[in-house]
DNA sequence: TCAAGTTAAATTGTCGACAAACGACAGTTT
DNA sequence: AAACTGTCGTTTGTCGACAATTTAACTTGA
């Protein structure tokens, strides 16, 4: 009985698998990348065939990674025209942190109902000595990546999927539009510090501690990032379209 | 100065815009139609090129329409396999309305803040006043229907984009899930009363008040369809796959 | 009879091409 | 001068066909 093939579980940790499928989504990946590195700003113009010309493939897979990307927030497409990049303004912003806060105070509440919480906390701090390396480097990209990193692994491990796949988009959001963002907000010690307190709400196993510092946490950053954002406007009212090349 | 043509507001009522693109979007709408009526059952193959024979277009709008599906969660996609109908459990169920609670508990706050509770009222009555009326008819599914507008109608005046967004593919999911369902679950006019305690929430003014009827109805509603898909799951264990003629 | 290996049918992933639609520019009219 | 109309080039929306992959059936062997 113990010597049949295992249905189950996976065999061999196989190869990622490659499917053919899989170049509408390195595609994707690509102007993911492109998008949230800041090559590609807000307002472009995302070409079809000029895409498909530059990587030698057809339009059909580039059209595909197109709408996945449009269902992830980062490009708009308009009717016979074509994709752009979703340009966010601060009221997007706004919107978009008023969701992320509720999905994560309840995931923190969720992980501490659950009793996950000493599960995940070394890889929270690992994800915390990441953060603050990368800001050493002043890569404010990979710090601010390695900052919803962190909260991703308090949602992930919070056992509510949705809450993942919500959380996941907005992350994308959110580091596509810090592409405009040329400095930190604050001392990277200070956010680490910052850190440590949700850490240590979640330790002490009470939902609502756990609640209220998941608030206050992304209350300021919420606040910090929307007024950013506001002064950015007031100076960019409406940047012209430009062509992707 | 007020004679000064008004730039904010639509001039006339344009007409509805009809683009090219419609084409994916009725493919689109007509499988959504086809799912949440029941004819497509969970698990069901929805194969491209029969889909494409049956509706005399080619491909590639049909495929447009399953990948913009799957976005919206009522298909899944297996690489080199094609799409098929999302099978839901009740944990998806549970997990589903733990975010809806979320959302909605926060946006009938919302809604109560930016005071936009007199608005919607008299909206929210003659959506109250449709559920009730399908009921009568045995129509199960237009009742669940206008019982998700109605929360649709908070949701949307709440002011939060994101949280519409959130809710609308929740919703499709919600009412693709009760073309299982053949028999409501409760007395169509308790149903209508437990939400004439919102609309009194609502109109006490209290962000508090709002909350709390919120919880209390969608938990209520929560823990009925998830008995109900638990009792469903124990007897039908695994449904084998059809083929979509 | 059952199992494994092989072959064939069906379906998806990708490609190149055509026609409709949009935006820009210029010409005309009031 | 301003607004409207017609033309032109570019880009998307759609199509049919080919190649790769999966599924199922079929054959062969123990």
């Amino acid at each position: 009985m113990a010597s049949l093939p295992d249905m189950t579980s996976k065999p061999p940790p196989l190869f990622p698998r490659l499917a053919r499928d899989a170049l509408s989504q390195r595609i994707a990946q690509a102007l993911t990348e492109a998008i949230v590195s800041g090559r590609l700003k807000p307002g472009d113009r995302v070409s079809e065939s000029a895409i498909a010309r530059e990587m030698g493939t057809s339009r059909a897979p580039v059209r595909e990674a197109g709408r996945l990307l449009e269902s992830a927030g980062l490009l708009v497409s308009k009717a016979n025209r074509g994709f752009f990049v979703r340009t966010i303004t601060a009221d997007d912003l706004d919107s978009i942190y008023e969701l992320r806060l509720c999905i994560e105070r309840e995931a923190a509440a969720r992980l501490v109902r659950v009793g996950g919480v000493a599960g995940v906390v070394p890889d929270l701090h690992l994800q915390l000595d990441e953060m603050t390396g990368r800001s050493a480097d002043g890569q404010v990209i990979h710090q601010i990546a390695a900052d919803l990193q962190f909260h991703r692994l308090i949602v992930k491990n919070s056992g509510n999927s949705r809450f993942l796949a919500v959380f996941d988009t907005l992350a994308s959001e959110i580091q596509a539009s810090t592409a405009l963002i040329d400095r930190v907000f604050d001392d990277p010690h200070k956010i680490a510090r910052n850190h440590l307190l949700i850490i240590d709400a979640l330790e002490t196993g009470d939902e609502g501690e756990a609640r209220a510092a998941m608030d206050y946490h992304i209350g300021v950053a919420r606040e910090a990032v929307v007024k950013h954002f506001r002064v950015l406007e007031a100076g960019h009212p409406a940047p012209p379209p430009r062509k992707v090349p």
